[in-house]
DNA sequence: GAAGCGATGACAGCCCGGTGACGTCCTCAG
DNA sequence: CTGAGGACGTCACCGGGCTGTCATCGCTTC
């Protein structure tokens, strides 16, 4: 399906010819390129020589071990690995699952299932980094991860409370313009009419935590008979260092 | 039970009355909208003329083979569908599989089972966040076999309750998001409205289990005035030892 | 320099989450 | 069929931190 972009590759490891027939089909049907050798310490050399996208492991080897060869395998080279597994051998599935496999089919299996175990693992280890990042606001060093609730400055954890965090978030989306107290609080806590003072004091207490100086506010400034506003960093053009 | 949004709805095809019944009253009691029918051509007339979300469907039927009404139902619509099958019989539920069937349960099943598996088909397949269906999920030393419903904590066995293990699961798949009790009662109970010290407890029996020092969580985090967050242990970049 | 506005420190009420315990339901063994 | 054990949901209680308010002080602005 996905030309153009080179294959993904698997390398299957298994001493039954019937077995690794079937899947190394299924798998090539599936768009993989599809590599097979039937012995430990061949899949090792192959491995490590060019190291496929994804193993497919049998643990059941004749010479050097299965688990062995996982063993081997992940200390020189982190690629996927998926085992296979006689149905009743618990032991091993767990030992392999310790070590670090990714997934695993038991015999007998479906050659479908086998694909979509692939697939999915596949897919799973390609951005593992990449969660939704349009839920990050940032500015220098502050960063504020809205899906997590959770808020960093220069790497380190800030403790806000819920109300530090609402007022912090609010003011990051809606930077360099002016509030006043009053549309603080309706935006912010949902209320109509209330004391300014509350404003006053939360904005004071979300200072301490994410000014470098909260005595001297550069990110949350005071404009004076009028409310609040926030500004971010100047964006530093990297030429001009002269 | 009157939501803005339709409920979603399940379709019953099986022939034995007590079995449907029981079934119908535990997947209503679940919030589910639910229609049951005794009959293999009656199921397809159902569910081709309004799809619902999901099919729950025995495999043994009088008249029109099961796996058959199966081929069917997908070759008109790609909804899901969750199959009962009889406990020895293996080749049926390989067969269906194969064909592409979200899930199955074996009898004798216990209901509850049954609507934890029609939820989690529904929640994989339309749910807002598309969790990877992964069969393996890892957090440092806690690996989570979603297949066998088995979770080890430094390649010891965790004994985790149903609950328990369905709000890991939940959690292990979205991590690094909050999500406030609601959210919780909806995706991992499947409840609309609920009390919300449910949750509570539960994360702490959970904590007991999975949180080196229970008394300071570091997994399942608590977001004051929000809700919980599981944290994963930070990735460690493995230096490149060329 | 005066007036007004914002910053500060302190404090009391209260909301929230943690904890222990209990009753019910389900499951399973005998 | 029945009794024991465990899982689950609910509740009351507690402790702590969050939050809103105020009086006072300091600073900006004209």
């Amino acid at each position: 399906m996905t030309q153009g972009v080179t294959r993904q590759r698997v390398l299957v490891v298994d001493d039954d010819p019937t077995v690794s027939e079937v899947v190394g089909r299924y798998l090539e049907h599936a768009g993989f390129e599809v590599a097979v050798v039937a012995d430990g310490r061949l899949a090792l050399d192959t491995a490590l020589a060019d190291p496929p996208d994804l193993v497919v492991l049998d643990l059941m080897l004749p010479g050097l071990d299965g688990l062995e060869v996982f063993r081997q395998l992940r200390a020189h080279a982190p690629v996927p690995v998926v085992m296979l597994t006689a149905l009743g051998d618990e032991s091993d599935r767990l030992v392999g699952l310790e070590l670090g496999a990714d997934d695993y089919v038991t015999k007998p299996f479906s050659p479908r299932e086998l694909v979509l175990r692939v697939q999915s693992v596949l897919r799973r280890s390609v951005g593992p980094l990449a969660p939704t990042q349009s839920t990050i606001l940032r500015d220098a060093d502050l960063v504020v991860d809205v899906a997590a609730h959770h808020v960093t400055r220069g790497g380190t954890p800030l403790a806000l409370t819920a109300r530090e965090y609402d007022l912090l978030v609010f003011l990051l989306q809606n930077p360099r313009q002016a509030f006043s107290r009053e549309q603080l609080l309706k935006q912010v806590w949902g209320w109509e009419y209330a004391d300014h003072s509350t404003v006053t004091v939360h904005v004071r207490r979300l200072r301490e935590k994410v000014e470098p100086d909260p005595r001297d506010p550069i990110r949350v400034v005071t404009v004076f008979g009028v409310g609040y506003r926030y500004d971010p960093a100047p964006v530093v053009v990297s030429e001009e260092h002269a």
